[in-house]
DNA sequence: AAATATGTTTAGGTTACCCTAAAATATCCT
DNA sequence: AGGATATTTTAGGGTAACCTAAACATATTT
């Protein structure tokens, strides 16, 4: 219960069990290549970090497995996550950044920041729940509420979903959205998909129940915007 | 007149021309047991270290005789200046940090910060000119205007002066510093001074004019706060 | 079941930054 | 000027984090 000393990770170990964490969420133990692609460093590097994690118990390993991450290593990839989507609230809220931009920017706070400066910008805020890419933030202590969300591209014609997350990686994607009004609250509603993975065609609302416009994405895109269904109209 | 590219430093780099900057602004080139005391690190790495700086043209470095900043190294360590300076007003005036908290945080930070986010915070404070402790903040284009003061350890007896900035670094002093009253901008004037660097006995003003009190101070703190003469009332 | 393809790990190397101990150089004092 | 002292540099090591190329293990296909 007691949160146990935290021995201060380096930037890259705390890259490394973020992106675990996050492979993890999704399903199976997280392997190495995926780690490798996800962070944009060869598997072989990716294999020695993992030996040095598994030593300071972070994970545990089973070679040609995959890993997963260990109580200490989920508290503290949580804690990376937490920093993280505050900062990245704070950057939109408070000093004026496009959500665009805020990933890199936190990315690199996040590692810098002390407990202390991520709890001020929390009470600054009111303790947001959600970063501004719709990703629930961990509490101090550790728990997120992760909601089973499906993906836009797994949303059959006809349904009405509210978006509650995007992938926040790329900021070109995201400025096109934005562009496309696909933000976290906006209601879509499906009204057609092409065939053989074709574009999906989407009357787009703000969520507040004014206007919409017809807008067609694809699927690539797609799956990567987490929404929730809303049943017909 | 061009900036330059700059090809990003590391943080230790950054730490290095920093401390270089500030020794040199006293007086003569830097020397290697005085950055290693300052940085502490061991001497031989500081050696090490100056060979890398001056082959990135950071520093013109004449073996056993000392270092010396370039154009290019001036510029870089103003601009860590710069964030570190803007950082701890930031810290202070947004974020409800005390004065003897801010400096390890900016630390740190000033590192991870980009240009962006740093003039991102001086517009929100209204491009501050000296930092919490009375440091000039460098412009974005790297001129600072570092008035000539004179240490309070150096005042004679009689004298009327206002606290101009006091050191940074520790955070202990800090605190005791802003017990007796002693920041930037408080009016002091001094009645008394023990023999063999006794201690030295002042009278402190808010600088607004208002009622002040006696206190006494070793000459070890004096000569780390920094005033200007005002003359005798 | 063997052959191939894919994914993972080991082997060996690099760079940045730090260390201690020993050697080299400079300065200081008589 | 010459030896003691202080400072600086070199020599030799260590660790974290990356890399490529080669070896190894697993999965897939025929």
């Amino acid at each position: 219960m007691t949160p146990a000393v935290t021995p201060a990770l380096s930037g890259p170990v705390e890259d490394y069990l973020k992106a675990i964490y996050d492979l993890e969420r999704v399903g199976a133990p997280a392997t190495t290549n995926d780690i490798a692609d996800r962070l944009a460093i060869s598997p072989a590097s990716v294999s020695g970090m993992m030996r040095r994690l598994a030593e300071q118990r972070l994970i545990t390993h089973e070679p040609y497995r995959g890993v997963r991450l260990t109580g200490a290593g989920r508290r503290a990839a949580l804690r990376t996550l937490r920093r993280h989507r505050i900062l990245e609230c704070y950057l939109t809220e408070v000093l004026g950044y496009e959500w665009d931009c805020v990933h890199n920017e936190a990315e690199r706070l996040e590692h810098a920041a002390s407990d202390e400066l991520i709890e001020r910008m929390a009470l600054a805020l009111g303790d947001p729940v959600h970063d501004p890419h719709g990703a629930p933030i961990p509490t101090r202590d550790g728990r997120v509420e992760e909601a089973p969300l499906r993906t836009l591209a797994a949303v059959a014609v006809g349904e009405r979903v509210r978006v509650r997350r995007v992938q926040d990686e790329d900021a070109e994607r995201l400025r096109y959205l934005a562009e496309l009004g696909i933000r976290p609250g906006a209601t879509v509603r499906i009204l057609d998909r092409a065939p053989y993975d074709g574009p999906i065609t989407l009357w787009v609302g703000d969520g507040a129940g004014s206007m919409g416009t017809t807008r067609a994405i694809g699927v690539g895109l797609a799956a990567e915007v987490f929404v929730e269904i809303v049943g017909p109209e």
